[in-house]
DNA sequence: GATTTATGTCAACAGTCCTGACATATTTTG
DNA sequence: CAAAATATGTCAGGACTGTTGACATAAATC
């Protein structure tokens, strides 16, 4: 591309050539830190669900039932960004499992407000805990004043729909 | 070092009393980033994907040929970590499209070595532009003194066995 | 020459996601 | 109140990606 000299000024405004270069270089790593980092994360997870015969759709499913207030099956297809046809197969099993219960709703009757059993509450602790056990050592082993730098370039990955998603879910807790 | 955000929201103390606390609900709130950054991050690949009408694992496969060297069949099998017949599918498909071409070792006649035709390395460049420019975009949104943060985060996520493979990869390129 | 290695392929099965259509109960609206 | 909209459930059928296990070939190695 049109470049500029080696040993070109000092990066004083925002958007010089060689700033650009840099992030494009970061943005490389960061494309192979992303898989490799994700792909280990779901790791942990996985090994427990397996033992339940439980894919990550199950995860997905039980960690947002867990974590939310009177979810309805209608929030979780806003959440999940899938299908009723595929969230309908998965809480089937979670429902004949014992792990997730419906309850007609009080105010509209016609919604369905899911909940977890005793049982999938224990099970998502342990999934949750596999995961921050693996982020609360990746946390101390990087140096916790590290953090912050991660989580806003995590918010900043995010698209705006779900940023403003995740800044909702965060209040409500 | 850098400017402090706007809105201060966050501890990023070293040392606070209840350090364990604060890790954990640090932790609870990445497992969310994780979920959300990393969706966001693989739809405008996937996008760009189905116009093409291929998949997430042609992407993987597509992206370690081409980004890599000497590429045989058994280091995908490595790098992915799925089994022979899934790569199988996926790189017969690459192949007959003429995506990605094979040849026989030199010195060892039993490998493929595997590499991109100029058309499947301009579907790739689209592919890694899509994602870098997300990232770039982010990384100035959220300040690029905190790409540090990000990148040290996101290493000691990974397990020993793909940090060590990343710093290989990179020391190759 | 026997064994190991790198690759390819066949068969069969599972999980997850999709589209489109249709049914039911309930709430909202004109 | 009747009609339309909403929340949910379900049926049929298709696609992709992943798995296991078995078997075949060519080339390298012992």
């Amino acid at each position: 591309m049109s470049d500029n000299p080696p040993d070109a000024d000092a990066p004083t405004a925002s958007d010089s050539p060689r700033r650009g270069a840099s992030l494009d270089s970061a943005a490389n790593e960061a494309i192979e830190l992303m898989f490799f980092a994700y792909r280990d994360f779901t790791d942990v997870a996985d090994r427990i669900l397996e033992q339940h015969d439980l894919g990550r759709a199950h995860h997905r499913a039980l960690y947002f039932v867990g974590t939310g207030q009177d979810v309805t099956v209608g929030h979780l297809l806003d959440t999940l960004n899938i299908t009723k046809q595929s969230l309908a197969r998965v809480l089937r099993r979670l429902i004949d499992l014992g792990l997730v219960v419906q309850e007609v709703g009080a105010v509209d009757r016609r919604q369905r407000l899911l909940r977890l059993s005793g049982e999938g509450d224990a099970l998502l602790q342990e999934l949750i805990e596999a995961q921050r056990r693996l982020l609360r050592e990746a946390f101390t082993e990087a140096g916790t004043e590290r953090l912050e730098g991660f989580r806003r370039v995590m918010l900043a990955i995010m698209n705006e729909e779900d940023s403003a998603r995740f800044n909702r879910r965060k209040r409500v807790r």
